[in-house]
DNA sequence: CTGTTAGCGCCTTCAC
DNA sequence: GTGAAGGCGCTAACAG
């Protein structure tokens, strides 16, 4: 069994209340005796017991993460931003991981507010209102990142319109004018996506270049088989000479079509990718892509936690819009005609 | 503030014993109080203070692991396992991420300690017999997850060497005769490094061939363009046909390097890699590579320090051999003199 | 079946 | 500067 603060008590010669006190540096304690608890926590190897602490002081120095997959490279670098800055102000992380289920992600609150964490942070896709029903009236302060510009109640994000709208005009600007953009349509009117293709758009006509505008029903790769012929014949038949996508993966699997079918990035076709995920990096050819601060994301996110938690007004929002930086890599191509 | 038991108790006109005893179910409850304590807890939407709990029962139904970086993707992959097996027992995951600071994984050990945790993970390459040291002291139930043999007091993992030869057998069968391999030299004699080069060996000797050792001091790019030449006149020099690497991201450079020099993966070098990672799978050629059961090593990691939690006896130790599966892909070409 | 009592390990008044 | 006492929210004997 491990020591308690009674044995060091004891041990030293004084009341818990001093040994609590030199543990906390909350009241004067005279030299001797302070003298005298450390020699017997030291002998002992004494640690407080931050369960029985929490129980009093009501403060658990939790944060609860409820997280779709903690398999996703996203997932993980908003992860490193939210643990290490809350290890900063001594807070460690509760992780679940719901695998896409919403009642599990509902247990999970549940759970976790059990667990008396001071803060929730979700990492998700699904658009979980039952979710957001609890953590509300949970009263725990709490943040959403996900797709959904919707449910985010606080914005901690790049301006993923500007972002497109750059990249496009830096294909423009390199000589492109027959750019296609490849989206998702699943959910599209209430993700990001919406904001990525207004970007290009924006780009395009601004230039006053014709709009070529396609969709993959999903991120997987099965979804862009599926308008794999259409993509081939919008490319014959425009010259598309470069396509914006608007997630690496996609970006990765159309190049692999465009492969399949002897088109090579960038040679005969540029692509440009989205998020920044490391397989833009290892991929060849390297990805040019829109970094997204994932780790800021996930940085700015538990500070605003941490702000509700000492200020305890949940109700100030104020979000914060991230810079989003252009990787100039490999897969796009200078025409110099 | 939430409300307690005894706001419950006062509601339903009972004991806090009883409604104790209706939440756990732990001692016969009349009917008609039960019904009053749910009524009560449904109204006052009472959930069970889980750090109170713990106090009283000693249990934290808490697992505290300790990565040394969230963001690579073994790490989240053996996350996956560790969390959901964890979960099926009721089972929280305290993260934390050490970011390869040793002193930093000692103090989380601590930290951990304090909160209560009934069991640590350890997933890191660190090799710090402080940690060891401190876990050992704590007697706290922990596995060490690593590429170290030696630091992995219970072994949840692959047969290296039987992989490996499994492997480059396979690559000679598919007609291959000057075959390559490319480990690294780092703490190479502690680590599964030996295992893999050695059943490389085993393979070569077995069928009367040549071995080619080469080695790269570190996983990073830059440590394999070091020995870039020495590859690559190797390659000339044996007239190398396949590449045995010794990790997934290993082939990938390896590929990469190659493709620079205009050495085409697979038609003029066969290429496999270790670990069955993600990439391996992105990345095109797709990769053949050994697929180590990530997955499942966290599973075995955590089902073993349960089951010390409940037998009370860390002592015994059972080794466990997960299988390794061959996943054969594009990079390897057969030969078909 | 049920209420009373005694803690779990710690912090925090409140007197001295 | 220090100790005694009360209590955080809950569980677990122990009587009844």
């Amino acid at each position: 069994m491990a020591s308690t603060i009674k044995d060091v008590a004891k041990m030293a010669d004084v009341s818990i209340s001093t040994v609590s006190r030199v543990i906390n540096d909350s009241k004067p304690v005279s030299p001797e005796a302070r003298r005298r608890v450390l020699h017997a926590i030291e002998v002992l190897n004494y640690k407080p017991n931050e369960v029985a602490r929490s129980l009093v002081t009501k403060k658990s120095n939790l944060i609860g993460v409820i997280v779709e997959d903690i398999g996703s490279n996203f997932v993980s670098q908003i992860l490193r931003g939210v643990e290490e800055v809350g290890r900063m102000y001594k807070y460690d992380i509760l992780l679940s991981s719901s695998y896409g289920d919403m009642d599990t992600e509902v247990k999970f609150a549940n759970l976790l507010a059990q667990k008396q964490v001071e803060g929730i942070i979700v990492i998700s896709n699904l658009h979980n209102s039952k979710l957001e029903y609890k953590l509300e009236e949970s009263k725990i302060p709490y943040v959403v990142i996900s797709n959904f510009y919707e449910i985010e109640k606080f914005k901690a994000n790049i301006d993923y319109e500007k972002a497109s709208y750059e990249m496009v005009k830096n294909l423009i600007e390199k000589g492109h004018k027959n750019i296609a953009s490849i989206a998702v349509r699943r959910d599209y009117d209430r993700t990001y996506e919406k904001q990525k293709v207004s970007g290009y758009d924006k780009a395009m006509t601004e230039n006053g270049l014709e709009t070529t505008e396609l969709f993959v029903e999903d991120l997987n790769q099965e979804s862009l088989e599926e308008v794999q012929e259409e993509i081939l014949s919008e490319i014959k038949e425009k010259n598309i000479t470069a396509i914006f996508t608007t997630f690496d993966t996609l970006a990765i699997n159309v190049m692999n079509m465009l492969l399949d079918n002897n088109i090579k990035t960038p040679d005969d076709v540029s692509v440009t990718g989205f998020g920044g995920t490391t397989i833009s990096e290892i991929y060849r050819p390297k990805l040019t892509t829109v970094k997204i601060p994932y780790y800021d994301i996930g940085a700015v996110s538990i500070r605003k936690i941490l702000k509700s938690i000492t200020d305890k007004e949940t109700s100030f929002k104020k979000d914060v819009t991230l810079p989003a930086q252009i990787i100039e890599c490999e897969s796009v191509k200078t025409l110099n005609d």
